[in-house]
This record gives structure tokens, C-alpha cells and sequence, in this order.
DNA sequence: GTATATCGATACGCAACCGTATCGAAATCT
DNA sequence: AGATTTCGATACGGTTGCGTATCGATATAC
């Protein structure tokens, strides 16, 4: 572990540069169409110095899928109706980027033959939010406003869902009062 | 307009390998990864007879994707949310088929890169559903079980959305009851 | 029987990528 | 200055799939 680094050190920007246009590369062809050469010369830089970061597609393409990763912030103290609203609306600002939902979209479509980007994708991007949504559920049961009987992970399904489904399949954008309404029909529909 | 066929006829069982092939080559591989010759080896036939019928991967493709369409057929007489329940549950039962679902994902997922066979998939297999499921929806409102006001498009994603969540990222059966659960709560939620 | 079309098998030239190698120029540390 | 590493450019052999062409054998209509 000497830890220093001798000779001419590598350009940070050219590792962002690659990282976008396999974005770029990954929305417009998808994983199976993914080329080293098609991203090395989107990206403007010689193949050599993308094999020497990423020895083959795979790993490039999980490298750009984590680049989606974010720090997720549980949601500030209030009503669990609020919280849940808080939250989803976090996960509707992500998925109304055209962006992240191109990806998320490769990600599910090529997870058979990819799974383990898949795996990568899931855990690293919508499973942190998926735990914090979970704590705010069974609060909401402890609290008595939500049913007790309740199966919480159907809840949850419930809650999410329309969300995914409407940016996956039809390219709209989701709207603030289109999470409230969802959030508190389900509430609603699951008051004891 | 002779309408009389000389020479050898064609076999229609390597037809029907030939789309059997492919819906597994689409599931396995994807659209961009769909091969002509992949697809000859795995229907056991020669590339010639392929290319005969189709001279393409997009026209094959679509051409297997449409071997999904099936005829839909309206709910019988009963109360709104058996309606409903009951055209949720065909739609379960088709999702909650791995080859199905399988293709729907990567329908989506190639949308982008592939927006006629998107195009196709959409207007054949899904939107004759949603027709149906919006009919029973606006009745609803008309017999006073819905508010008013609600935005009738959403309730339907609110509906339709948990099924095609799951077993697109979870890859998870869905129950009848888990059907049941989704109308009702939607129903009490949406409620006057 | 003859014309016509299908089918299997095989071969072909062509293009796209793969992953590797080589070379010289440039940047940094000791 | 000298050692070391990055970067761009280019070339290479190998693989895969494309779309077409050419056979001979086979099945049907006229």
C-alpha cells in the first residue's frame, strides 16, 4: 500500500465523459447494443483509455447505472400521511427525469440477461427509499391509520406503482397533486 | 387477384416454430439482441426459410410480439367493482405469465430504440384492456360509486399500475386477493 | 409429366466490435 | 534528468451476424 502515484495521473473529466455518453449510449441502444467503441468515440477519447478504466461493457455500463445512486434523506417529522408524501414525491421528481427514466427502463427490460445489473440497479438506487417508505407504513399502522391487517408490502406496491407505470409506459410526467391524491386515497381506503 | 398458390406449399408448423423461436430468443436476448441466424438454429431450420417470410429482426419481432394479441371480451353484468375486479384479474393472469411479462419488459425497455414495435405492442395488447376498464370507470361516476371529480386516467394507472410494477421489478406472482385488495381500497378511497 | 415454389445446406463478401498491441507525445513524481 | 504513467492514434486477428446466392431434393397445381 505505498499509495503514490507516479507518472501523469488521470483526467478526471474524461472518466465523466465516459460515464455520460454510456448514458447516453445505454438509453439510446440499451445494454446488449452497448459498444466500447460507439461510447469511446461519443465520449471523443481513444478506446485504449476507456479499456484501461473498464476492461469490458459490463462494467462500464454498472459504473454508469451507479452514477444514478443518491444519498436518500428520510423525510422531515410530521403526519405519516405527509411523510409518505414527502417521500413518493422524492421518487417523482427522480422518475420525471427523462434520464433516469430511460435507464430504469433498460435496467428492467435487459434484467434477464443482465442480472446482475440489475441486482446492482435495484439495490443501490430504489431499495434505500423502498426502507425508509416501509418505516413510515408501519408507523402509520402503530398509529391506528392504517388498518392493522393490512399487508404492507401490497401497500407499498400500491403506493409506488403508479408512478413507475406512468413514466415506464407512458412517458408522462407525474404531477405533485397526482402523489397526494394516491397517498391519500389509499389512506383513505385503508382507515380502519 | 388469382388467388391460386402453385408449387410446394408452405409448412405452417415452422411458422409457428419460428415465432415460438423468437418470443424465446426476445425474452433471452432482447430486441438488439435478436439474431436471424440465433433464431433459424433454435426453430431447427435454414436461414433461407426464414428470411422468406421475414426479410428482417424488426419485422420478426413484431410479428412474434403480436402473437400476444388476444381478443378481449367485456366483464358480465354486475356491480362496478365486480367489473372491475374481474378485468384486473384477466389482466393478472396474463401478467402473471412469465413469457408474458417478460416480453412486456422488454417491450418497454426497447421503446426507445424500437418505437414501432412499442407502438404495436401497445395498441394490440394492451389498449383494447384499458378501453374496457375506462367504460366500467366512468359508470361508476355515473352511478354515484366514484366522486365526481376524480381524474378518471388515474384512478385506472392507481389501478392497473401495482400489477405491472411487480411483476415487471419484483417478478412476483399476484394474487386474485391482492387484486381484490387494490379495487377496494381505491374504491373506498375514491368513494363520494 | 411439367412447371412452380418450398425447404435444407452451404458458401460468400461485408460490416461491426471485440480485446490487444504498438508507437510517440505529454504530464507528473523522485 | 530520469522513471513512470496517461493519452491519442492506428493496426491487427478473430468472431459474429448480416443479407444474398446457389445448389439439389421435395411437394403441390396444372
Amino acid at each position: 500500500m505505498t499509495g503514490v502515484k507516479r507518472g501523469r495521473p488521470r483526467d478526471e473529466a474524461i472518466d465523466a465523459a465516459i460515464i455520460d455518453a454510456t448514458i447516453e449510449e445505454l438509453i439510446a441502444h440499451g445494454f446488449a447494443g452497448l459498444s466500447m467503441e460507439a461510447v469511446a468515440a461519443r465520449a471523443g477519447i481513444a478506446k485504449t483509455t476507456l479499456y484501461r478504466r473498464w476492461s469490458n461493457t459490463k462494467e462500464l455500463a454498472i459504473a454508469a447505472m451507479c452514477s444514478f445512486e443518491q444519498s436518500v434523506q428520510g423525510p422531515p417529522e410530521g403526519s405519516v400521511r405527509d411523510q409518505l408524501v414527502c417521500l413518493v414525491d422524492a421518487m417523482r421528481r427522480k422518475w420525471n427525469d427523462p434520464r433516469y427514466s430511460a435507464i430504469m427502463r433498460r435496467i428492467t427490460g435487459d434484467g434477464v440477461s443482465n442480472p446482475e445489473a440489475y441486482r446492482q440497479g435495484r439495490d443501490r438506487i430504489v431499495t434505500p427509499h423502498i426502507r425508509l417508505l416501509d418505516r413510515v407504513l408501519r408507523r402509520g399502522v402503530d398509529d391506528g391509520v392504517i388498518r392493522p391487517d393490512a399487508d404492507l408490502v401490497w401497500v407499498r406496491q400500491m403506493i409506488t406503482s403508479p408512478i413507475m407505470a406512468a413514466t415506464l409506459t407512458l412517458r408522462d410526467r407525474v404531477s405533485k397533486a397526482q402523489i397526494e391524491t394516491t397517498v391519500d386515497t389509499v389512506l383513505r381506503g385503508l382507515a380502519p
